[in-house]
DNA sequence: GTGAAAGCGCTAACAT
DNA sequence: ATGTTAGCGCTTTCAC
């Protein structure tokens, strides 16, 4: 299994009359004589020559290449975020590997390490890992950024939005409705964001005197839809959901019962991923800033790589709520039952 | 920008008392003498050696690394096959380097030439390419595998579903119902499956004489949103899409005009994404074997990786139809009006 | 401006 | 079973 045989640099230069330093000189820009030039140019051209990005690598000791963890591909949350971060890399000429660690089902550490071998730097999208295991890895790999999930007191680059504070607003909003009585779908219990969002809820709750409640749920449809009984079990008049995903299978299964969105029970998510626009009623939401913070962990990377010293002071992009037609105000008298 | 001075294989070495090539022996698990053996991966435990790939790749003339070429990251259905193709890459040792070629936006061939320099092999996912780039692509890139596209004509490795099968029993289903006046909404023109189900969609209208017409559409929910007032110029009595995301954009529509599904109108989509399930009414759709197709674009790419020469006779994987609620009997009188 | 030669970190003959 | 050594393809001093 041996790669089939290209022209290498020395093909090129014995075509073009030439030392494979001139051959290497002209493809990397230097000043030479343009009818050398030109000869290698035309030689390469002929043998189809490009230059083996192995060897170059070798020596560089640098792969262009940084490696991208998410918990789950399909996600088009996550999806987006690859879009952005790949389009920036590509234009500084790196490319972009990308490994899935869904909560539990894989050793993200692992992989990571794995990954490691292969690339000048990684970007951790939502990480699950431990603390301790972020901070080892971190000591292990060389330039690492850790996105949405914020550990600058465990001195690991990373930027990430500001969870808590979208999902204050989403619960100021509801407040305002009249929705006196709460439920979080929780997502993982080993994501960051949702202590955040979790603990925005409990702080809403304690300063308005709104009862919160929280249920287990997980971070996709089937989650959202599996854990919308337990929700409604706490009687609320309003739900918060740790992703979009979850909201969707929520209003899915609300759908199903007979429940009437927003007038009998409201439902927001987080995240604003194309979806949420589209389906009926229309999901209330907040932005999560995926361009801001993709080019802020682009350019953390890129400054890592490059050996600047860590930045203590990152500025966390912020999400905006986004009303639509999934939330109203609380029915008036009691709070829904779903006999 | 170098790389930060990990520790190499002579470090190790010289920590350990052996040579490189008994260090070397001790990580590619050939037999070496136990004490020894021990001494090597202690010294290697402390230094915190690995096995630098770059340089591993230069010898091996391997990456172990292969291109993954998709139109849209964030279309949930491009992410599992992402995902699928990863974790079958992954126990074979191999890592997936991700691009993204959107439909116009960029320069597929570019793309994969550059992608090209980097790995062992590509897997393009229903590419947007021409034939020429095609044929051309595949005499530079040694191995090379089209995915949802077929190209066995080109002599290009590949494996799709059978694009053309599953429209044509999703037209026969809506035939029995007495739909007698059907639009397709369009993907890119240069996607291959869209031809087969514009193709499957005609041929249904020749062959039970339903009128069928067709408005250009595109491959996103906005795209769907957008064209479904053409669509409905048609007056037609069920709409078939392209893929999910559109029926889903056409879905969103329909409910803002007060058109009823499936009473006044049907819909059915293709690919049968996790959201087809949920929506209300949830979506008629085709599967999309991804698992079987992607297993199948592995193991060509795997064969032609080894040196195998590229089997001609492929099975097309067939996608079943999934009936929801999207769809149902003909209006009994007249086609719908959109007033 | 150009060439000769060393060497990036590793593996695979080839000796022993 | 282990060590010595010659490269893999490229870039980069260092002479010229």
């Amino acid at each position: 299994m041996r790669r089939t045989g290209r022209s290498t640099i020395r093909h090129v230069a014995e075509a073009a009359g030439v030392s494979t330093a001139t051959v290497s000189r002209v493809f990397s820009g230097q000043r030479v004589r343009t009818d050398l030039a030109d000869r290698v140019r035309s030689a390469a051209g002929e043998l189809g020559y490009q230059p083996n990005s192995t060897a170059q690598g070798l020596v560089s000791g640098l792969t262009r290449t940084v490696g991208l963890v998410v918990p789950d591909v399909a996600n088009p949350y996550f999806g987006e975020f690859i879009q952005v971060i790949a389009a920036e890399a590509r234009r500084d000429d790196f490319r972009i590997l990308v490994a899935e660690a869904p909560a539990d089902k894989s050793n993200e550490f692992e992989t990571c390490m794995d990954l490691n071998r292969h690339v000048d730097g990684v970007i951790l999208i939502a990480s699950r890992m431990t603390d301790d295991e972020l901070v080892t890895l971190n000591s292990r790999v060389g330039n690492l950024v850790s996105v949405n999930r914020n550990t600058t007191e465990l001195r690991v680059a990373s930027v990430s939005a500001d969870a808590f504070r979208s999902m204050s607003d989403l619960c100021a909003y509801l407040c305002r409705l009249g929705h006196e009585n709460l439920v979080y779908l929780s997502g993982p219990a080993s994501s960051w964001q949702n202590g955040q969002r979790w603990a925005a809820v409990q702080d809403a709750g304690g300063r308005s005197g709104v009862t919160v409640n929280w249920v287990p749920a997980g971070e996709s449809i089937e989650d959202g839809y599996a854990a919308t009984d337990a929700a409604l079990s706490f009687k609320p008049t309003a739900l918060l959901a740790f992703n979009d995903l979850l909201a969707l299978g929520v209003m899915s299964r609300l759908n199903e019962i007979g429940l009437n969105i927003p007038v009998d029970i409201s439902i927001a998510g987080t995240d604003d991923i194309p979806f949420a626009r589209y389906v009926s009623p229309s999901l209330t939401t907040t932005t999560s800033p995926r361009s801001e913070v993709g080019l802020q962990a682009w350019s953390q990377l890129l400054a890592l790589m490059a050996g600047t010293p860590l930045n203590e002071e990152v500025e966390m992009p912020i999400g905006k709520i986004i009303i639509r037609q999934s939330t109203g105000p609380a029915p008036s008298r009691e709070p829904v039952d779903s006999n």
